[in-house]
DNA sequence: CTTATCTTGGACCGGTCGTTCCAGGATGGA
DNA sequence: TCCATCCTGGAACGACCGGTCCAAGATAAG
């Protein structure tokens, strides 16, 4: 029958997140896509459409293969505030050194970006807060149940006021921010969530 | 002698500050500044010089004239936490409803921006860290003076703490987040900071 | 009024933007 | 082998980018 493509849109799709999320969406030519991917504009626009097309799967993809994996294990772990700490060192680790030092997180970059008015993008930017957000929820249900977590912490806002810390870290991180800093920031948080007894 | 400009720069700064902050610097190009200030190309490059000056200048001015006076109200204020939680009810505010709305912080915003790199702009973003931590910090000292501070909060990781919270709610409230939660997020950590019998 | 000096409007520059298009190559069933 | 179908490379599009330049206008001291 017809022709069969001759690359794998998922391997081009990891490429795209590399460029998108290290230089930035908005300031990111196609030109610069092709060069990444070694791809033709012909089969990139036949693949996955025009440049509003490829944020956003590129942006649905870091969120499959780089949140949902994190969100999904700390959910998971069942050992209350230690998961919560480790999810933040974790973190900070990985925005503050290494290959993607300072490249942020692609999704809180994203939230500035001017394609976040386009819908297909913020559904992606809200699916990720929803999934941070309950993820953390889950973490602090854990630490509830082993009587780390101090009487009277509303747990939902207890997950959102984590969620919003970590946006403040991936920001911070990618202007250069210590990650001494960070640290201590998120450590003065879960101090605050802890019982006297153990904290 | 010479002839005199014909235009305030500081109205025109002003204007600047008002169309980078909606739009985004990135994606905003010469040719708006020049329909929104009114003025030509010309003048527009003698006062300030290339875009990375203009938004260097803009964003000086918006520390200068939308952050720091506030920075400034709350370090003098001398209620404690009261003050720190005004602070964040009066940010979701501004963040969430009226003119401004879905707009964020210019500084925030610039966090993510290529022109992040650039010395001049790196430097404001930085001083606005600073000066927010530190308003933060005399607030927290206020408060441990009254007794409202749980003991053995570490001020200053308390500072970056908050500082950091105010980015992921300026983040955010860009992606249209509800104020709710918000400010939910945030009256989680002050009540974490806040000494048992006053909670 | 003249003159020296600065500002201003707007044309213009090469380069890059996102997008479209088509000729030619590759593919696999008949 | 032939063919219908799809994919690919690359040229080309108009629009816009940031930046430069200069003639004409405005200004105020002499």
């Amino acid at each position: 029958m017809p022709d069969i493509k001759h690359f794998d849109p998922e391997v081009a799709l990891d490429q795209m997140v590399r460029l998108f999320w290290e230089r930035g969406a908005d300031v990111t030519g196609i030109a610069e896509v092709v060069q990444a991917t070694g791809l033709s504009r012909s089969s990139l626009y036949a693949t996955f459409g025009g440049k509003e097309r490829l944020q956003a799967a590129a942006l649905r993809r870091y969120l499959e293969r780089c949140s949902r994996p994190v969100f999904d294990a700390l959910a998971a772990d069942g050992r209350g505030l230690p998961a919560i700490a480790g999810f933040f060192e974790q973190l900070v680790a990985a925005r503050c050194a290494g290959e993607r030092a300072r490249w942020g997180c692609l999704v809180t970059n994203t939230h500035t970006s001017a394609a976040r008015e386009v819908s297909e993008i913020r559904q992606v930017l809200d699916a990720h807060h929803a999934a941070l957000r309950a993820a953390m929820r889950a973490a602090l249900e854990a630490a509830r149940d082993r009587g780390q977590v101090r009487p009277g912490l509303d747990l939902e806002a207890g997950a959102e006021t984590l969620a919003l810390l970590a946006y403040g870290v991936n920001l911070r991180s990618r202007a250069g921010a210590r990650a001494a800093d960070l640290l201590a920031g998120a450590r003065a948080v879960l101090d605050g969530f802890t019982t006297t007894e153990e904290r």
